[in-house]
RNA sequence: CGCGGGGUGGAGCAGUCUGGUAGCUCGUUGGGCUCAUAACCCAAAGGUCGAAGGUUCAAAUCCUUCCCCCGCAACCA
């Protein structure tokens, strides 16, 4: 029997969700439903990672157990789920039982296999940072961004011994093909695990919310052993009741698809075929890579909104505009500019006009005519035609995850609905001869054909695809292979005015209304002039400070740090002004510095401020601003 | 040689793996229709597929070299 079980990766709950977990979750939910449709066994598994220490320190900084904090996140994406109409058969958390169950089942069976043993990783460790450094990387002794003195720590692991699986892990890739896609990541994972694969620490002893490691007492088994595994505990692997398991993933027929986000194609494609390799168990079939959603850098003046805000979005069109744009306007696996302009251009030109317009006149049509669906069907036609070839397009774009493209075979049948309509002219034909045979045909070839297309909408837009069904009077029900066929539509079925699926939205005004809501932190713009207001003057908060510290960032041709006095406490700053001035002349120097500028990394170095300097000549050169020496450190500059 | 993505009609993008008359959406122009959400249908204009060289009967697609743009990393703070 052939199976299909789909998996998103489960998201940390460190994060609220936002629109690249909203898109994995839609895209596996869209593909479990076309299997569906297909009528196949399918099951989809999403869920939620919740161990380690950014959990743990999340919560002890809210005052809570990291199991509420869990709670919390987790009921959002229940909600999220809800609303984006998401089927998923599962939900795990790494916090449940079973998980813990199935993981130590699996550390068991890894070990056994021989492939873990113990050994100490060693280095320079800042506890700010809960990392280990290199000699040097250190600056003085101290972690180049705290600046710290470092510890020199030896932590004990367990470590997997990932080298002995290149090999086989390079057979994966080139006896199943379909292993990593697209194909450029499949490229890339080769080459990754040519260039040869190191051991991989699967433990930790520092940290307490995770999974004790079984036979190893004081180790928590590490992140991405852990969370991998979570596509097979949730099926009950190593649970009394493992029939899903054994089902799903043993089946010979079985096809087993991870959809992830490119960014963790690394964790996917090598350490958990190599884990499930050791342990003995199945690999999937297909480790699915997709692209990301960026922002639009576009320059256009129409003071179009830059940022994802799908919540607006979402409330104003409705979940299933998004799900429509998400998996329309992505060539799936490659990456894709998100922005409310192309939102709705895409509302307007393919939901509104294409599709609700397409429903809205056929129903229309259909209800002048006869008050119900058209009472004689319609049996050979272009229509019919045009129905064979889009569903046989839509198929074989969806089962080569090209999502975007089983859309556009929608799309072109809705166009040529369209086109039949205009050319058969049926309001004509119900002037001259009122509600005909000949008329109830040609409704009949056109509402047989939207609800077809319905039906392959339906993986897509599922509580559309119910309303289209409505308003042609088929019955609302998610729909199998077998209704697509033609002639099921029902004759002489009732049909209600229904209101229209995706009203038409004016986008300049649109714009405006939401540019009336100005932005709390949103900087006041700049008048055409050029000036600011005094209040924009006044966001950045200018300070005294005097250098007591002051050296190269090593390796660097420009950059210094300096330690500066600003009264109430000492700020690590980076300045490029190396080229002009010697470290040890700066030190005692009374500067003005911008106080409350973002920290940021430079060479390396955490810089907390800016001090201020003025710019010279064409070469630039730098030349500070300095205060009088009876001016005290921490005074204000305005 | 830092990593990655990309350069295809006015705009945004497919197509490149598996060479074979360059496709989609929006926009523009002209026409049709008036059932439908000023929606729909037809037609037209508009591209030396970043550049050069190579392979081939044939290259957007394969090979080589180069140029440019965008993220991230960058000695911008």
């Amino acid at each position: 029997m052939k199976t299909f079980y789909a998996t998103t990766p489960i998201y940390y709950v460190n994060d609220l969700p936002h629109i690249g977990h909203i898109y994995s979750t839609v895209v596996t939910d869209v593909l479990t439903r076309y299997h569906r449709l297909l009528g196949e066994r399918t099951w989809f598994l999403t869920g939620t990672d919740e161990h380690g220490q950014k959990i743990e320190r999340a919560a002890a900084a809210q005052g809570t157990a990291p199991i509420e904090l869990a709670n919390r996140v987790v009921e959002r994406y229940h909600e999220l789920y809800r609303r984006f109409g998401v089927a998923n058969d599962d939900f795990i958390r790494t916090t449940e039982a079973r998980h813990r169950r199935g993981v130590e089942e699996i550390v068991r069976r890894i070990e056994a296999a021989g492939d873990l043993y113990l050994d100490r990783h060693e280095g320079w460790y800042c506890a700010s940072c809960e990392a280990f450094y290199t000699e040097k990387e250190l600056v003085n002794g101290k972690c180049p961004i705290h600046a710290e003195p470092a510890a020199w720590q030896s932590e004990e692991n367990v470590f997997f011994r990932l080298s002995k699986y290149a090999a086989p892990l390079l057979e994966l890739y080139r006896t199943q093909p379909e292993f990593v896609r697209p194909e450029t990541r499949r490229a890339e994972v080769m080459s990754f695990v040519e260039a040869g694969l190191k051991d991989l620490s699967v433990s930790r002893t520092n940290i307490k919310w995770g999974i004790p490691f079984p036979g190893r007492p004081g180790h928590i088994v590490y992140v991405w052993l852990d969370a991998l595994s979570n596509y097979v505990t949730a099926l009950g692997f190593g649970s009394e009741d493992d029939r899903l398991y054994r089902e799903f993933w043993e089946n010979p027929e079985g096809r087993r698809v991870h959809i992830i986000g490119k960014d963790i194609l690394r964790f996917h494609a090598v350490y958990w075929p190599a884990f499930l390799l050791s342990a003995g168990l199945p690999v999937p079939t297909t480790v699915w890579a997709h692209g990301w959603w960026l922002r639009d850098e576009r320059k256009m003046s129409k003071s179009v909104g830059n940022v994802v805000r799908p919540d607006a979005l979402v409330r104003d069109f409705g979940p299933d505009a998004l799900r429509y744009f998400l998996m329309r306007e992505m060539a799936f696996g490659q990456d894709a500019s998100f922005s409310d302009q192309a939102f709705l251009e895409r509302y307007n030109a393919d939901l509104a006009n294409d599709l609700g317009n397409t429903v809205s006149r056929v129903s229309a049509l259909c209800r002048q005519a006869f008050g119900s669906s058209p009472p004689e069907p319609c049996e050979e036609n272009e229509i019919i035609a045009a129905w064979e070839r889009a569903r046989r397009d839509y198929r074989a774009a969806m089962d080569d995850f090209a999502f975007h493209r089983g859309l556009e075979a929608i799309w072109r049948f809705l166009s040529e609905i369209n086109g039949y309509v205009v050319s058969r002219e049926p309001w004509k034909v119900l002037k001259e001869e009122g509600p005909s045979g000949r008329l109830s045909q040609i409704l009949y070839a056109a509402s047989e054909g939207v609800r077809l297309a319905a039906g392959l909408l339906w993986p897509f837009m599922p509580s559309t695809s119910r309303k289209i069904f409505a308003a042609l009077g088929a019955p609302p029900e998610d729909p199998k292979l077998a209704d697509l066929e033609w002639g099921r539509l029902p004759t002489g079925a009732p049909i209600a005015p229904a209101a229209a699926l995706f009203p038409r939205v004016d986008t300049a005004a649109y714009f405006e209304a939401k540019e009336g809501k100005a932005m709390p932190d949103t900087p006041a713009t700049a008048e055409s002039d050029g000036r600011i207001s005094i209040q924009d003057f006044q966001r950045v908060q200018l300070v005294t400070g005097r250098v007591v510290e002051a050296e190269r960032v090593p390796k660097s041709n420009k950059l210094v740090r300096l330690l500066v006095d600003v009264g109430t406490e000492r700020r690590q700053v980076v300045a490029g002004i190396a080229g002009r001035y010697e470290p040890e002349a700066l030190v005692g120097k009374n500067v003005v510095i911008v106080a409350n500028l973002k920290p940021a990394k430079l060479m390396g170095v955490e810089s907390n401020g800016m001090v201020l300097a003025a710019t010279v000549g064409e070469a630039g050169e730098p030349s500070l601003l300095e205060v009088a020496s009876d001016v005290p450190p921490g005074s204000v500059v305005k």
